[in-house]
DNA sequence: AATGAATGAGAATTCATTCAT
DNA sequence: GATGAATGAATTCTCATTCAT
């Protein structure tokens, strides 16, 4: 699973710099989110402001490349997830990727929580992950395998759900940081209960 | 309920300004996030960005009290959910009215799910909101409400998941907007199913 | 005439500060023409850019209210040629002022010559500049003071015509520097000779 | 009538590489003007920016380069004009040939507009181009074909007169858009009407 | 006490020019 | 010789914070 995109015809130079840019993008978007200035980023780079600029046209293209890297890896995983002949089983292995990516990533979340930017980002990311995903659930509820009066279509809120307590990950505050692992578990039990509350809305 | 904290000895017009302050800041930081630039408080207080200033030393203490309102507000409801005699019932209470604030104010988001900001801030918050609410949980699990292997001090965590849904809020790009209300009672099942599978971590 | 746009309600200081700008800008854009960096506007004012900044929202904001205010000039000179009764000679004096705010004005000549760029601010001079001369013109060619076969529509055509050798003004590299009256005068012998040549077009 | 400078001792592929550097930048200094990236001329000429630079030294002596082309076109036309028995005639060829350049080129307009820059490039255009023309503009007069009363050195400035509306060119705000010709005709009237003002200067 | 004014410190972006392959 | 790559120096604009009236 390649992490770095490559583009050819870059001189070796170039591509070592290159990576070093969505490396260091990669970094710093996760830990410090869209507000991190370029020039922050060109520094952990090891390169000028301006170098940034050559291979990106701007800032949001840059975000935009980080993520669709992202989107790309999580897609892989997910066609893995999906020929699990154990639909829940899929289902899980799914989910616990996208949560990784979006408990690590602060821009992540930023601009998934927002409404309106970068609208392809988020139909690609419905396509290429949310829709396999919404089919594994789907399938796992004819199995019998989770309630059903959860709309397959909720899966990304489902999703946001487990992934949330993993933000609080910054220095141990609380002494039971919790692995989004454990959130998942928890979550499923509340999708598979034997004793469904009705639920509003 | 006092909505509006009281400094001693100010004069008639300089407490009316300091509390268009601070309603002003309360609706912009909600809406608009810790972005917000001072002047535009200012201008929504119709006092001048000086005067802001005479009152709050900076931009962050700024937020900060609005907090500590919100705060105020939050430990008052939990009070009352407190002394429920069905713990379980009483806990629902607490937690929907954390959820709703966190839900409404962008920099009630921003500041906590971030780690390190405002310690103060967020060790009140620990005392006067979620203390309470941990010995809610405790009671509920010791009358066989919930269930054991969540420990109460995982609360915080709990409620941001509750309340992760919600942020989605945007231009209806799922069909199934969920409303705090579905969420919190879908992990309430999570809480008290029959047959809960074991937890890592 | 006052030259210097006055804002009520400034204080004192930000008065002050205002028509230095105004006057530093009207210098800077006429020497050196859009081009001319804020900062150096500022500089010249004394103040720094950001204060250039509070008063008017952009660069093309400021530049438009430097050129309305000579618009402003324009018109009242125009207005009092328009009362004579000798329609040429009205014509001649209004032509002049405009050449000479044209000779002298780099930013000016910038705006006009370019298609497409503040038409709103294009819209204002032809309403109160070119129009009343325009009828000025067409007077004049119904005494029977100009030839009859250039179209008072073309006057702004005719106006450049008059302005541009005073472009070269620089540092008198030819010997015979001419004045805008100079070439004025010789345009409007074209304009009514007795033996006007058939014009193409 | 060479339309490329050639160098000596280039290699094929290298004067090739010249050529197009010129005729791009011919084009491009012509249409955008002399804010044109050096990339884009580069690209234009299906090059690399830095084999530019090596051609010249910098982007003022590009331009240079271009402009001495123009002249040296120029200067051909002129000389066949020169030679013309009716000098009227021969001036106004060469003087319509000096417009349609300038109205055509916006860089060539940039720099003759603006004094103290290029002073050698000026050198060059009188000597090449507006000596011999005002060689003929004075055959004119001696002739009785022109006032007497415009000094021949002043050709520059009624070139800039005649050419100066065909800058106009963009979206027909006026009607009648005036090409050179029509103007170089109406300024003609002007230098022979046979009743002609006094000039002022 | 109140406030409009002023500004220094950024932030995104562009481009002429030099450098390394 | 050729070139893509790299960058420092602008340039426009914003904003938290301090100052003068």
């Amino acid at each position: 699973m390649a992490t770095i995109a490559e583009q050819r015809g870059l001189r070796a130079d170039a591509q070592r710099n290159q990576d070093r840019i969505i490396a260091a993008a990669q970094a710093a978007f996760a830990a410090l989110g869209y507000e991190v200035p370029i020039e922050e980023i060109a520094r952990r780079a090891g390169v000028g402001a301006a170098t940034v600029y050559r291979r990106f046209p701007n800032k949001q293209r840059l975000l935009r490349a980080i993520l669709d890297l992202k989107i790309g890896e999580l897609q892989a995983t997910i066609a893995t997830a999906h020929s699990d002949p154990d639909a829940l089983r899929g289902l899980l292995a799914g989910m616990r990727a996208v949560i990784k990516v979006q408990a690590a990533n602060m821009a992540f979340l930023q601009v998934f929580a927002q409404a309106g930017v970068m609208p392809e980002l988020k139909q690609e990311l419905r396509q290429r992950v949310f829709a396999p995903l919404e089919e594994l659930f789907a399938r796992a509820q004819a199995a019998g395998q989770l309630r059903r009066d959860v709309d397959p279509r909720e899966l990304a809120q489902l999703i946001q759900m487990a992934g949330a307590p993993a933000k609080h990950a910054g220095e141990g505050e609380c002494p039971l940081t919790g692995t989004a692992e454990r959130y998942l578990t928890l979550l499923v039990d509340a999708l598979r209960t034997p004793k469904p509350s009705p639920l509003p809305d």
